[in-house]
DNA sequence: TATTTGAGATAGTTTTTTATTATTCTATAG
DNA sequence: CTATAGAATAATAAAAAACTATCTCAAATA
């Protein structure tokens, strides 16, 4: 294959004018340059595209008549393509590949998208859940092009956006004597099983909360699962640890826990929404950031 | 649309080789002609379509995706096109359009194309009939490229090829009293009416055949139709001239005639087969140009 | 922590391609 | 028979693409 989309644009304008100087013309571009691109094109052919008559412009042979119609349809596909292309890039229409951290999905992700949709309704979302490094490599390697995430040790060829900042909560049991308490001291918790919400990144997190007061929780239980996690606190198995506030205290299984802050200052975490630094995504996702930040800047728009 | 076939082809082999440098070698070309091809697809749709990973080669974004597919899809369009030019060109299938005069065209055509498709069988053939000046104004525009033709005034930019010479002949009734004879002098027909063969060019031809014998001879009928014309001297009508021999001289209605040769010498019509001069044809056409002399040449293929 | 290595980007130069101007050539029109 | 229209050719100029060499940055290694 060895013509270009240039030599095409001669041709059928030439096809169309029956002339190449008018040709020409047309194209703003001299007459030898489409005379020389035609010749190639028959060169490369093998066979004679026009009759060529003196004064009196030019006709299609067959073969030109056949590359006529291919051509044109050639170039309405290389047209179809860039439109798209410039389709995906600008427009407010298409798909999201969206991430998110797995606990902080359900509370956040249904609202957001639902409000993003309210203004830009044209655009699809595909969501990702994911643990710390898994989303940080679905961004790496493009399977995402944004993610809402904690910034914990994130690698620093990210973009970060912060969104919110979530202290960190205990769990209780509602029946748990400390239960009645507005704030609870982490010393307080000592003597009690933990249950721990396993996850990379925010495990070292969770246990870096106990460092200042000299003590290693007691963990009982370890699950990657926010509501696991929670059904056991409910149940009486221990106290949890987590940034996450949900709506609703009952769990699936009836039982009910509170959350009570931290009376120490405790280091919140960060929600931030992250991208690739320094790369030009399609207007839908930029504009879907700013939406988050504007989402989260708005307390009224949050539900907890 | 604003890219070029070798971006797209460069943009691939990136895509498949995860990695700019591979690309380069795989395609025997420098490293950074591919980078910069890339950013200017990148540039042109306004999105980008590598994360770059230092040290780790390149991933594509889902812009990078999308815009994999399409490219494949039109290179491969692309292919296609090619493809079937080259095979236009070069194949021994497709379709000849072929002219005939109109007279001619019953007596050699249908033998012709049976033989030259029981070499060639993929060969279709699109046939045009018409006189002189329709056939060579069909050759001269490309609606036909090639014609088997009289060499009559025929313009100077046709290649022609000569297939045979066809001497004039007297029509006659066979019940006419000259039908004796084996040959016969105009002479003998100047008290006679004539029927006209009434075609561009052979009207003239026939017409001077009489100019040596300094008569104009008495035009009753005139007929643009062979068959016409010698169902009229089959009906006693008058004589006629032609250069034709049907297989049978029997007319659409029964009635008959005789054909006779001309005592004097008289100038034989060249029956040709003409293109455009110097005109890079299609193959399949070539080889039946070359296989219309071979029909010619050997008595035994022709008919009459 | 420093060093080496892998791989993409950048800069300057060279080569190749494409286009331009000026000219030539040929058939047609007046 | 000259003038014109329109395509081809040649020489030159401009633009684009490719190359070489170098730089940068992060990852792997020591």
């Amino acid at each position: 294959m060895n013509f270009t989309f240039k030599q095409l644009r001669y041709f059928i304008a030439v096809a169309e004018c029956g002339n190449v100087t008018a040709a020409s013309q047309q194209l703003f571009i001299s007459q030898p340059a489409i005379s020389n691109a035609i010749i190639q094109l028959e060169e490369s052919f093998g066979v004679q595209l026009l009759i060529r008559h003196h004064a009196k412009g030019v006709s299609l042979t067959s073969a030109g008549k056949e590359f006529l119609g291919q051509a044109a349809s050639l170039l309405a596909h290389a047209d179809d393509v860039d439109g798209s292309m410039k389709q995906h890039s600008t427009s407010l229409s298409g798909t999201i590949n969206l991430g998110c951290f797995v606990t902080l999905a359900p509370l956040y992700i249904p609202s957001i998208i639902k409000r993003f949709n309210e203004h830009y309704p044209e655009v699809d979302f595909n969501l990702h859940e994911g643990d710390q490094q898994q989303l940080s490599d679905a961004l790496t390697n493009g399977r995402i092009e944004a993610a809402i995430i904690y910034d914990l040790n994130l690698e620093d060829n990210f973009d970060t956006e912060v969104l919110s900042l979530l202290p960190p909560r205990v769990m209780l049991a509602s029946d748990h004597p400390l239960a009645k308490k507005k704030r609870i001291d982490l010393v307080e918790l000592r003597d009690e099983p933990m249950i721990l919400i396993d996850l990379p990144h925010s495990r070292e997190y969770f246990k870096s909360l106990f460092h200042k007061h000299k003590f290693e929780p007691t963990i009982r239980h370890k699950t990657k699962s926010f509501e696991l996690a929670r059904s056991l606190v409910a149940n009486g198995r221990g106290y949890s640890i987590s940034n996450l506030s949900p709506q609703t205290n009952i769990c699936y299984d009836g039982s009910e826990v509170v959350s009570r802050e931290l009376s120490e200052e405790t280091s919140a975490l960060t929600i931030v929404v992250a991208k690739i630094s320094e790369i030009k995504l399609p207007k839908r996702v930029e504009i879907f950031i700013d939406y988050c930040k504007e989402y989260f800047d708005d307390p009224s728009k949050i539900k907890h």
